[in-house]
Formats: C-alpha cells, sequence, structure tokens
DNA sequence: AAGTGGTCTAGACCACGAA
DNA sequence: TCGTGGTCTAGACCACTTA
C-alpha cells in the first residue's frame, strides 16, 4: 500500500457528530499503536497531513496536540514530528482502576464490604463541602486482581447525588455515568502508611506492612465535589504511574 | 478601577518575543492569583477578552487553555467561563521539589553525600538505556525542609551528558538548565516501602516506617533519556498530589 | 534555500444555557 | 432569542533545521 493511501484510511468523517479533530486524532493513535510508522521515523508533515485529509492545519494540529498530550509524539521545530521512542502508556487521565488492571493484564475484580447510608463524618463534611446533619451513601469494597485482594477501597458519595448506594452495580464509574454524574476532574493524594492490625486483615498482608493510601476528591463538571474515596493498595500489587510535562 | 480598565492591563505585548497567548495566560493567571475575579464569577466572554485585548479570539482561547489544564477556570458551554472554586495548586508539572517546597511555605535544603562517576550498574543500564561499559555520574544527598530530613535522593546520569557532577551545586534543576539539557517529560512511579535499617538512619525515621519510593525517569526534548531518580520520602514531610482530568 | 513546526488572524457556523 | 463556548477554515508570517 503506498503512503498516501495508507493516509487516506486516516480521513475522517465530516458528517459524524464527533468533532473532526477528536477524530483524527483517535485515527492516529490508533495507527501509531499499530505499527503505522517505525518508531523514530517522522510522520508526515502538518501540511501534508492536512491536505490529504482533507482538513486545516489547525485542525490537524489540533489532532496532534492531543498525541503529543498522551506523549505518542515529539515534535521538533523545523526537523518534523516523530514517533515517542519508547511507548509507555501512563495514567494522567481519569480511568477507573478496572480498566486500568486489564490494561495491564489482570483480571479484576470487587467484593463489598459495605453500602450504607449514615451522616457524614468530620472528614466528609470537610473534604465534600456538606453541612452538619446532611448525609451519605458510604461504600466500603475489596478489589481484586486475579483474585488476589489488590485494595481497600472506601466512598462517600453526597446522599443528596446517590440516594440509594443498593443499586451500584460492580462498577462505580458505570453507575455515575448511568445517572449522569461524571467526574472530570480530581485531586488526588498519595502517602504511605504501615498497615494497621484492621486493614492488614482486609487486604491479607502482614500487620505494618507498607501500603500506598491515595485519597481521592473527584469533581464534576460544574466543579461541585462528588466523590471521597479511600484506596489503600497493597504496593507488591501496584505501582502509580505519572507522566509529567514541561 | 472599572472593569474596561482592569482588562487592559493584562493587554499583551506584541513586540515580546514571547507569544501572544502564553504572556496573556501568564497575565491572566496572575489576575486570578490576585483576586482578580471572584470565585464563582464568570470571566470576561473570550469574544469581549479577545476584542478588549486586541488579539484574535483563537489566541484568547489559546490562553484560556493553558488555564484550564492548570486548573483555574471551567469552561461551561453557553454558559461561560468562571473561576474554579477550590484554589489548589497540584503538581502536574515538571517542578523541582524546591520550588514545591517553598510554594507550601518550607525552607529547602540539602547535602551531598556522594558524587561520583562509576561504571552504570544493572538498573542504570536498562533505565538510561546504556551499553555495559557506559558511565554514569552517580549524585546521592539528602533533602531538608526547614533543617529536617525529608528525604533521600539518588540520581543517576549518563556520563556523556554530565562528566563532572562535582560542578552541581545545589540545584540539580539549575545545573541542567546552564548546560542546556532541559528534562521536558518524565515519568515517575510511586510505591511504599518499609524503611530499611540503612535507609532509615539517613532519614532519621524508625526502621520499618512507610516511605515513599518515587522513581523518575526524565527525558530531553529529543526523547533521549537523561535521568534516572530515586527519591525515598518520609510520608510525614510530603505526600503527592496529582490532578486529573477526564 | 526549502521544508518544518510555531504563532496568529478574521470570520464563520454550530450546540448549548439562561432569561 | 441571545450570548456563550466549541469547532473549523484559508491564509499568512516567523523561527528553526537540514542539506
Amino acid at each position: 500500500m503506498l503512503p498516501q493511501q495508507k493516509l487516506l484510511a486516516l480521513r475522517p468523517d465530516a458528517d459524524s457528530s464527533t468533532p473532526l479533530y477528536l477524530q483524527l486524532g483517535h485515527k492516529l493513535a490508533a495507527a501509531i499503536h499499530a505499527g503505522f510508522w517505525l518508531a523514530d521515523d517522522p510522520l508526515p508533515s502538518e501540511r501534508n497531513l492536512c491536505e490529504m485529509l482533507g482538513v486545516s492545519r489547525v485542525t490537524a494540529r489540533k489532532a496532534l496536540d492531543l498525541l503529543l498530550a498522551d506523549g505518542l509524539i515529539i515534535r521538533r521545530h523545523g526537523a518534523g514530528t516523530y514517533i515517542t521512542p519508547k511507548l509507555e502508556q501512563p495514567l494522567n487521565k481519569l480511568t477507573n482502576l478496572s480498566e486500568m488492571l486489564k490494561q495491564r493484564g489482570f483480571t479484576p475484580g470487587s467484593r463489598w464490604l459495605k453500602r450504607e447510608v449514615a451522616l457524614a463524618n468530620a472528614e466528609e463534611q470537610l473534604k465534600l463541602n456538606l453541612a452538619a446533619n446532611c448525609k451519605v451513601s458510604r461504600l466500603q469494597r475489596v478489589r481484586t486482581a486475579n483474585d488476589v485482594v489488590m485494595a481497600l477501597e472506601e466512598t462517600a458519595l453526597p446522599f443528596l447525588l446517590v440516594p440509594d448506594p443498593s443499586l451500584i452495580g460492580d462498577s462505580l464509574y458505570e453507575y455515575m455515568r448511568s445517572v449522569r454524574l461524571s467526574v472530570v476532574r480530581a485531586i488526588q493524594n498519595i502517602a504511605a502508611i504501615n498497615a494497621t492490625e484492621a486493614l492488614s486483615q482486609l487486604v491479607d498482608v502482614a500487620p505494618g506492612e507498607a501500603m500506598l493510601h491515595l485519597t481521592r476528591v473527584g469533581y464534576l463538571e460544574n466543579g461541585v465535589v462528588c466523590e471521597l474515596t479511600h484506596s489503600y493498595f497493597r504496593n507488591d500489587y501496584y505501582d502509580f504511574v505519572v507522566e509529567l510535562h514541561k
């Protein structure tokens, strides 16, 4: 197949409801992962791309911006745009743990320990921005990878947003999406702790063992806090990857 | 001061060598931090902004994109652009630890334990992509906050890039910049460990205490790996903040 | 000198939110 | 309905790299 013909397959659909730059970004990412271009090879120039794909240069560039943000490509001023030599796919994006584990080749699972409605405790009032008499839906579960306990997860959601926690199935993420509560931004704190006696029994490690304690506050699109989660990870089953940019 | 006059102060300098959208982005960020607009207040609309500031809408938008990436603003389609209610400044950017500590009100310091040139060990060969007989400059230091030991940091740099580690002063970051070696991308792994006997003495904690172990691989603009760092943080002095977006 | 990415413009149309 | 953000275009000039 000639290079020109390969490119033609990436043409975005102008009649689709998804923006051109997103379509193009996804197609390009897929092409890169499929080995469409060799590592250290230059991609077609922006001017070539937009001519072949029938979009403006601004749009092509915006698609490439997506790839850049994901670390898939590197731009060199005056020289060209290149595939990032080392392909890793770290998590800067908001993904759910299940997806993440699947990508790493594990089979995720979970077991509910608690699904209750209760008065918000002091921390929940503070972090979720609730009044003293407000209620929260509180969830507690152990999460597994290949049937081995990997983490304990405790989540608190404002009662007003999630009044019936028993409706939540295996995936909190799926449930939130189904009731139009989409977490678009989160702030996570990561600390190290020694497993307490209670914790060590739940996640099946020795007391005192070092674990990762992840505290996460999630925000809806309108900026409202909607989720407070504490996760306690066995360090031998999980380490957290962050990608940084200048 | 009238709103219009306030906005005029944000006009970028067209003759400056820094791009308009960067100038504007910085000015807007500064204005937000200075309390120029109240939280939950809408910013001027994009069309107003670009008219008042004498730039195109695309440029104004690109400046706002910067603020969005930093979590300073929230856009609501059809409604307007708003200051993010809760102002936090988490670290998705590539900052050096010193800057970070200063922002949190600590006085950073460090004490060198080792600055040597040696043959790359197995891990360094692998992570830094070096041949078996290659040398590395190896640095080890304890880092302090308000004169209390906070972390142990071990860095390996390819000898070809940094041949004389004794030239590195207090700030590795400053040194790298001075020799035109700018880390623009890094991948960090975070895990929890129990302090070993040796480690516990260096950072002044009890043996077995939970610590954060951060492994960081830094890349230059051209994609070359140039830095491998292991940091061991006392969890009572540091917890890592990550901001996530959809 | 030719080609590349980096920036910028003026103007257009669409989809969404609020009055 | 009107103003907002979201997308898109065609064309321009600059700065940089490579040969």
